[in-house]
DNA sequence: GTGAAAGCGCTAACAT
DNA sequence: ATGTTAGCGCTTTCAC
């Protein structure tokens, strides 16, 4: 039923092994027969059977990719930019979800192993917060998350100080002067990350710190919308608010509106991640991206020559996010009014 | 340096089939040796080469997943409840994005039969809305989708009629006459569908069926703010506008706050799909949820049984959303006051 | 430049 | 209840 290279050697009045030769290109064969062989396969539609070149050749062409959560609003763009880089390689995957189980995922790389795939791509793994490497006979593997910055073995992560100075300049620039920071949760790499920059961006500019302007949130519109809230009662109000993600942007514009105040008119705002809900919203937000499809192709493309070459050195690769001005910045001309006279 | 079945016979001081029946447990082994055998591959560590077995056995426990779009709003979803089902019955996956092409569809499937998988789940498929059955060497496959209702084959679709009526009947339960409809884009199974069961339950209801009140949108945000504020200048203005989706639902509450009108005060508005929009939006959006993780486990389970079956007949199989009442919808107080003392 | 032959690790039919 | 044997389809020495 199904074709098979004996099937095509035979037709072509060949050996299998020539047959094998031809359609692979990297043996000398002679170029009559290798076109003819060339078009009997392509007539036949010949499949060649890929369990049993694995098996002789210890080579799958399918890596594993672990993943914390494939419905999560980020995972999916990046296993997006994973396969692309893949099967421009002549790669597939098979994806194991671990619903963020530190089990599930050990168990993961059980199975994958027994599949026999040629290398493993983690992402958001939690191995890898706790800085634990897998031990997977051999076969290599890369690191892909948002989150953390462990920077352990190959992986691929967000330069957090770049896409944190995209927008803390982008207020800068137009003239804010006094910007709150509303940050993610506690005990997150990525919230540490974006405070310190932030930190770093204002002096950079020689812009005073106000340690009142820097509040918790909880990378959910209601920790935003709470911490804007406070940051709405300091005596010297902010113009603008970086939020650490676009959710507490979200949660932000609430507050600031039910306060009565416009956005930006009053308040610029600026999130972090361009999720949906960043163009869900009105104003659409002003925001850094999370650069997730070039994170997975990036990630994949380090496997794929890891794979060519196992004796290459670890590589710790950062990627950047850019710039995305829509209508919640602007120029502070009416708070600065107000301020002044406030102050008269 | 891999552990072989080989490796355990030799230690277990049998011969590679007694370790293969007992490792399988479905031939008889004698009790004590099967447990000998059982406790030394656990020692070991054996994974079992599936390459090897599957050249045995022409089966992989791996099956293909065809994919429209792995990173839109609804696949993610419809892939996990798939990933669920089959984990569960030992299979795994192998995912191929078409990007919505065809030709890569088509390339896909010739792709994953080299790859000797059991079988393949369609996603979104473009052969299913073109009414083509691909051709699939006698293995079997199942479709899932949300916006054809083809009803060919093996699918797993949406039960649009008991969807609808949900969310139409909610409006109606709350003493809403006046109801409005803003379509999807014309074209598409789901609009015509909506459509059709929104006009039926109102008909069943024996409300009257003011064609002024049915708008056309196109599945986004902008299409339902126009449709919307056509909707906000008809003489006879509706108390409720059910959207054929979340996207129009937030665009027609946007263009009612925008015309001084508050939702659900002066007019209620319920959704469809139950994306993050309607958990961003406020007030939060009531809706209809689209089941995509029951739809791909219920696509899954069926390809399951096809696996363990060849000769099952196709099986078209609708899942059902559930009404999920949030802030959007309300009793048609103000409103029906307010008309009252127009015409008074 | 090509063929013969071995063998990857496993399972299943056939013996015993 | 267990061992023997063949073979799945392919690649890759080793000959010629």
């Amino acid at each position: 039923m199904t074709i098979t290279l004996e099937e095509i050697a035979q037709r072509a009045g060949v050996s299998r092994a020539t047959a094998s030769r031809a359609l692979h290109g990297t043996y000398p064969v002679k170029a009559e027969t290798k076109q003819r062989i060339a078009k009997l396969a392509k007539e036949l539609d010949y499949q060649p059977n890929l369990a049993a070149r694995s098996l002789r050749t210890e080579r799958t062409c399918t890596i594993g990719i672990v993943v914390d959560d494939i419905s999560s609003p980020f995972s999916p763009l990046i296993v997006h930019g994973i396969h692309d880089a893949l099967r421009q390689n002549g790669y597939v995957s098979l994806i194991i979800n671990t619903e963020r189980q530190v089990e599930t995922e050990i168990d993961a790389m059980h199975d994958l192993l027994g599949r026999s795939i040629d290398g493993i791509i983690l992402v958001e793994s939690f191995l890898q917060r706790d800085r634990v490497m897998p031990d997977l006979a051999g076969k290599p593997f890369v690191f892909v998350h948002r989150l953390f910055n462990s920077g352990v073995g190959n992986c691929v992560m967000v330069d957090e100080q770049y896409g944190t100075r995209l927008a803390v300049e982008h207020l800068i620039h137009l003239g804010h002067r006094k910007i709150a920071h509303i940050t993610g949760p506690k005990g997150w790499d990525a919230t540490n990350d974006r405070l310190t920059y932030f930190r770093e961006t204002m002096t950079r500019a020689g812009l005073p710190l106000d340690e009142a302007l820097i509040r918790e949130g909880d990378w959910e519109i209601e920790g935003g919308y709470a911490a804007a809230q406070a940051l709405l009662t300091v005596p010297e109000r902010p113009t603008a608010i970086f939020a650490a993600n676009d959710s507490i942007a979200v949660g932000t514009m609430y507050a600031i509106q039910e306060a009565g105040l416009r956005v930006p008119d009053d308040i610029s705002v600026i999130g972090y991640d361009n999720l949906p809900s960043a163009t869900i919203i009105r104003p659409k937000l002003s925001t850094v991206t999370m650069p997730c499809y070039d994170m997975g192709q990036t990630g994949a493309k380090l496997l794929i020559r890891q794979l060519a070459n196992h004796a290459l050195p670890d590589e710790q690769i950062k990627v950047r996010g850019e710039l995305i001005i829509r209508d919640t910045t602007g120029i502070p001309v009416l708070s600065t009014l107000k301020a002044k006279s406030t102050h008269s």
